[in-house]
DNA sequence: CAATCTGACTAATACGTTTTAGTACGTTAT
DNA sequence: ATAACGTACTAAAACGTATTAGTCAGATTG
């Protein structure tokens, strides 16, 4: 008789509540053999039922499920990995201090849609939040040697980012989230900017303003320096004089530059905000000051957010799905961590402008 | 000689370049054992070497480290949970829509506060969102039968929650936020919401104001009971006139409670929102009414964020560090994890009544 | 000087699966 | 009648580490 030949100590009945004093006591684990004695069958058998593959009968297959699914067992998954099997876990690393984290509201909506979209699969996510890129880069080769994740998403990517190249060597599937332009070694997924801000700058120029102010984000993203380009182009081929202010994207620096702005002469007639956070905040100063929106300065935000709903007067913003965005960049993951395709661009939608009623003609007009 | 006296093929120059255009070929994995021949010992002493226990030299154990090192080499992590390690990982399973979980900083601000405090002890997050409390439960059920997490967050716990007694008995060390009164089978992080509450209606009728509407927020939750227990305490002994209008705690719901607030006769002249999300609505809701806030009604909100600063007039609101609930509650599970204590319940700091520009005596005062 | 001990290290086993290479048996083709 | 084949299943060999039970040389002790 083989020695493991007894069930472990387990009430059949399912609402029992295990004796409470003895918590010290480890519960003696289920494994896959208790389930295939109690079935009548081979571990193997076991495995090929939970694994959906060929090689034992419906009958067999259905009843090793319900024996499992009785005694809520389920195969190990630290064993299963070791086989060679996926984890079912995609990482993400988010280089941010993370007191500030909370304040984007684009960041929980994306994650949203990323984790939505993954969990239908079965994947779960792995958050991590880490002072800066080198702490970053750190970490994902600490989970690619320790095989911790079957894919990772990369954000913020900014110009000459080390960082594609290093987690493509490390042969882990990864997307990029924000990426475009020179050739990537990871398949990205990415939004027009350029387009965005022009659709922005044409409604504004056709309201009649001729000086505009930008609070833009991080200049060394890539994403501002495209909403840049588009400015430069611009001032060209639609005549408007604009002026630039970098922040960090947080709500003191959109008020410091707001202010900046309107105290400046000749002041601008409309400012266009990288964020929504920004944006309220602008918003925020400009009634302190006593600058009336949209009597003297019209506002524009370039993200969308109960942060543009909520205030009087509504702020006018581009709009795009940030959820959706989150789920096309997890369709991404999954299509590269299944079939390694070679990598490729995905453009996203391009915002839309949803007018409210922060923007009007300027005030001569 | 063994079968695999081989050193899986790999360019000793950190700086090299995999061959791009092989993507299909696997590129062989570092064992310990490739560590052990490279640095002329056995596995077991790299093993010792990285668990940091006795039994090797100094000399060996920095000799294997530096091998170890330079090969980014790092023990494979289901290998390493199979013989029944940690995982290093905790989870966290929010049952609420997902589109809908990005308008509350409350969550972003926690969840960076928690996961802060658990990554500088190793541990990663994996967080979870499903849509009702079944799918919460069921995943709690997989999670512990894989073997999956190390500890588990709990949150809004309602009255006769199921998941306590549930999550202790798959005997998966957890921590609940929110949880008190009757003792808990599982060690819980809480705020006094009957002494916050009070604080906001003793400072409202310090000021004069007679008759107060509540929006709140989720009846079942056990925090919004403990609050409106504490505006029944109030009603006798203030000798104030409370109404309470129950929400979801979504801005919709809270812009059509303050309507129906302000519209009622006699009216109001203040109003206490449960959320930061619902006061800002509300706020945009009297301004669109034109309802001089703070002239003809006042607004406090239970919780404090972005929302509230930004708005004009900027609203009074009950602050508390929510990042610092996040490492209080980190700190409870890593300690829960380690010992598996007795279930206890551990007091987060009372949140602090910040007056702004939304609360002035009532409009006869 | 023999017996004991200690420190440094190793061989072998266990963890709980998945997978490979079968076995046994009944059915069909030659 | 025999060979070939397919189906349903199983025994045994991985997967890569941690741990247990050693081995061995040299130091210490009676």
């Amino acid at each position: 008789m083989p020695p493991n030949d007894q069930v472990p100590l387990q009430d059949s009945d399912g609402s029992s509540e295990p004796p409470a004093s003895l918590a010290g006591t480890a519960p003696a684990r289920l494994r896959s053999t208790d389930i295939a004695r109690l079935a009548g069958v081979s571990v193997s058998a076991v495995s090929l039922a939970f694994n959906a593959r060929p090689g034992i009968s419906d009958a067999t297959r259905k009843r090793i499920l319900e024996v499992a699914e009785e005694l809520n067992w389920r195969p190990h998954r630290a064993a299963r990995a070791l086989k060679g099997a996926n984890n079912d876990v995609a990482g993400i690393v988010i280089a941010r201090p993370a007191r500030t984290l909370g304040v984007e509201p684009f960041f929980a909506h994306f994650l949203s849609g990323l984790q939505s979209r993954l969990s239908n699969e079965g994947i779960a996510t792995q958050l991590l939040i880490v002072e800066d890129t080198e702490a970053e880069v750190a970490v994902y080769r600490r989970w690619a040697a320790e095989n911790r994740v079957d894919g990772l998403v990369l954000l913020d990517l900014t110009v000459d980012d080390v960082r594609p190249r290093l987690v493509a060597d490390l042969r882990v599937p990864a997307v990029i989230l924000g990426g475009h332009g020179a050739p990537l070694p990871l398949t990205s997924v990415w939004v027009d900017d350029h387009a965005a801000m022009t659709r922005i700058l044409e409604y504004l120029a056709a309201l009649g303003h001729r000086f505009i102010g930008h609070v833009s984000g991080i200049p060394s993203y890539q994403h501002t320096r495209r909403r840049l380009r588009a400015i430069g182009d611009a001032r060209e081929s639609l005549g408007i004089d604009i002026a630039s202010v970098a922040t960090d994207y947080s709500d003191t620096q959109g008020a410091s530059a707001t202010r900046r702005l309107l105290e400046a002469s000749p002041r601008c007639t409309a400012i266009i905000y990288d964020s929504d956070v920004m944006a309220a905040a602008g918003l925020g100063v400009a009634t302190e000051m006593a600058v009336p929106v949209p009597g003297e300065v019209s506002i524009v935000s370039f993200d969308d957010s109960i942060l543009t709903h909520l205030p009087h007067p509504p702020i006018t913003a581009l709009t795009r799905d940030t959820y959706a965005l989150g789920t096309l960049t997890a369709t991404e993951l999954l299509h590269t961590m299944a079939e390694r395709p070679e990598p490729r661009a995905v453009q996203a939608p391009t915002p839309e402008l949803v007018v409210r009623g922060s923007t009007a003609p300027p005030p001569g007009a």
